[in-house]
DNA sequence: GTCTATACACCGATAGAC
DNA sequence: GTCTATCGGTGTATAGAC
């Protein structure tokens, strides 16, 4: 392959910046081009399936960024506590203290018959089940720690509507920072 | 005035229930023509200001309906408690369980600049306010009814978005059972 | 692999008949 | 007040040169 002007991950990061700021159907070409530095053509080069080829794309390379930074911290040492405290800080990083959106928000207000709707539906059941793993590990029973691990999740996209809604981030700060006490008790 | 085709109250909730399930942008004139069953041209008659006044329009219809069937009982007779009792049903049925979205959501999703960003704002804000008065005529301080009513709102905007991203409205149905006890406590 | 140029559908919006 | 017909612009997508 010939040599490429935009790497894979400033293309990714172009891409992804674009559609969590405007969403899936405010997100034109044209505005993908601008992001990207790359023109309409090229674009179709990368992602021959076109605009929905770069959503399914654009997704699951944020997934992949959730699994490392937000997910995996989940499993690793220290005590449930620990790894939930870690979680929360790296959720703060990502969603940016709230300046930032998330795609299970944006790309579920797509008709059912969308195909990305599928990925975000398993996305989110899948964010959903490492919660309430790590709230079993803590010694919390089944079905309390799947309830706790759903009202934590609320919580997160919640103050994220209302970060962006009301241009207030400190509702998303909060909830972030309550985070390991919301899934494991005070 | 001539006779109308389609009176204020069809009109209203046609453009409604495009916008409540495609979006700002996903709601072209074409499907709100058909959803309303007059033309194009017709539309631009009741508003001239094209979709941006009919957007303003849903938005404060929207709001009207949410005073009349979400807010207002809450300045109405009986306890506290009983009062969120009332609140919490009136939220299950404007948002079906969770099958219909929320504007606050989808019409946060502009640039800073579009004018509805600042309907949105003052809306759920005073929602926020709504909210917190009750709790704190149940003899909760300031600061903490204000928590409280964060807490509420975001576990019911956020069990909105598990919902649709979901396809699962049990969740949603859990949080609006338990806002009385989130607000007040148990 | 990227580009310019272009095709064609749909977008929001308007003119003018009835 | 509603309609048909149409405008200019932008949307996604493609052809073909380099």
């Amino acid at each position: 392959m010939a040599t490429r002007k935009v790497n894979e991950d400033q293309l990714m990061r172009g891409l992804t910046q674009v559609f969590r700021t405007f969403g899936l159907e405010g997100a034109s070409l044209t505005k993908l081009t601008e992001a990207t530095g790359l023109q309409r053509a090229s674009l179709y080069h990368r992602f021959p399936g076109g605009k929905e080829e770069m959503v399914v794309a654009v997704l699951q390379s944020t997934l992949a960024l959730i699994q490392e930074q937000i997910l995996d911290p989940l499993n690793g040492p220290g005590s449930p506590r620990q790894r939930l405290e870690k979680m929360s800080r790296a959720v703060a990083q990502f969603y940016a203290n709230g300046e930032k959106a998330c795609l299970f928000d944006y790309f579920s207000i797509a008709p059912d018959s969308h195909p990305i709707r599928e990925h975000v539906n398993k996305a989110m059941r899948y964010w959903l089940e490492c919660l309430t793993k790590v709230a079993c590990e803590a010694g919390i029973k089944k079905s309390d720690a799947r309830r706790r691990a759903e009202d934590v999740t609320a919580a997160i996209q919640g103050s994220l509507v209302m970060a962006r809604a009301m241009n207030d981030r400190r509702p998303f700060r909060r909830m972030v920072k309550e985070l390991p006490d919301r899934l494991l008790g005070d």
